[in-house]
DNA sequence: TAGGCCATCTGGTCCT
DNA sequence: AGGACCAGATGGCCTA
């Protein structure tokens, strides 16, 4: 039986193995010439070019051995994805204030009573609303550069108190991660509804298209005042108003 | 029912 | 040698 078809064990912690139908449980069934790995099972390299050394013999592995094997493997990777879901889960907590489900460990479609309303940001949504959310502070930072050379000229001091304005917290910039998602438009009609509605046309995101993360990687300059007037980005993700890239940057080399 | 999102398994590659 | 990382494959769940 595979528990991935129970349903709500899925995302807990497995201390034990999963079986299903690619799990080690069926290794016995597996066709002939089946190896785990050419280090666990060393076969003659198909694509084994001259000049390249042959694999070292190694010891053959009892089927036992092979299972064993496996399933630490697997152990290990599905620790690396837990702990990987359990740092997006943190930053979907500074992202998104009103996720439905702040754990991994909790179906990601479930809509359990007492639940708050809303959809749990997909990881695409919250990977694009963190860097937007860290270029907005950046130009806001920028911004409050520059005011603060304004404000300290105009009282005619280069050092001196902190202005009034930082020490009210006013500052015209923005509040909080959220703000990237509540925009006056979804305020208005402010509903889990809405923000289901939102996340689902991400990816109609022209920022999260395959051709566009090439180019959202450039660096793009910001303002608040930018940010405010601008026409925004259709998608119900972001939010966020539409800039050009006029230097793409290549990827960072694997 | 199709599409999106996800967890898991798996084999390969790279690093320590 | 063992672990980390990655990407492809697969199948389940959920929503429109």
């Amino acid at each position: 039986m595979n528990v991935l078809s129970n349903p709500g064990i899925r995302g807990q912690e497995q201390s034990l193995p999963l079986c299903g139908p690619r799990s080690v449980q069926d290794l016995p069934h597996c066709p002939p010439g089946f190896s785990l790995s050419s280090r666990l099972n060393p076969a003659p390299m198909l694509g084994l070019q001259s000049g390249q050394r042959p694999p070292k013999p190694q010891r053959e592995l009892s089927q036992e051995e092979q299972q064993d094997l496996r399933r630490k493997i697997n152990s290990r990777e599905r620790k690396r994805m837990q702990d990987l879901n359990i740092a997006m889960d943190s930053l979907r907590e500074v992202m998104v204030p009103y996720a439905s489900s702040p754990s991994s460990s909790s179906p990601p479609h479930s809509h359990q009573a007492g639940a708050p309303p809303g959809r749990r940001l997909s990881k695409i949504s919250t990977l694009v609303l963190a860097r937007n959310y860290i270029l907005l502070l950046g130009s806001s930072l920028q911004e409050m550069r520059r005011l603060l050379g304004e404000v300290s000229v105009g009282m005619g001091v280069n050092t001196g108190p902190v202005p009034r304005l930082l020490l009210a917290g006013g500052w015209p910039l923005i509040s909080g991660p959220s703000q990237l998602l509540l925009t006056q438009e979804s305020l208005l009609t402010s509903t889990a509804s809405s923000s289901s509605s939102s996340l689902a046309s991400a990816a109609k995101c022209p920022l999260m298209s395959p051709g566009h993360m090439e180019a959202s990687l450039a660096p793009v300059h910001w303002s608040s005042a930018g940010a405010s007037r601008g026409p925004l980005c259709p998608c119900g993700v972001c939010r966020l108003p539409r800039f050009n890239h006029s230097n793409p940057v290549p990827r960072f080399p694997k």
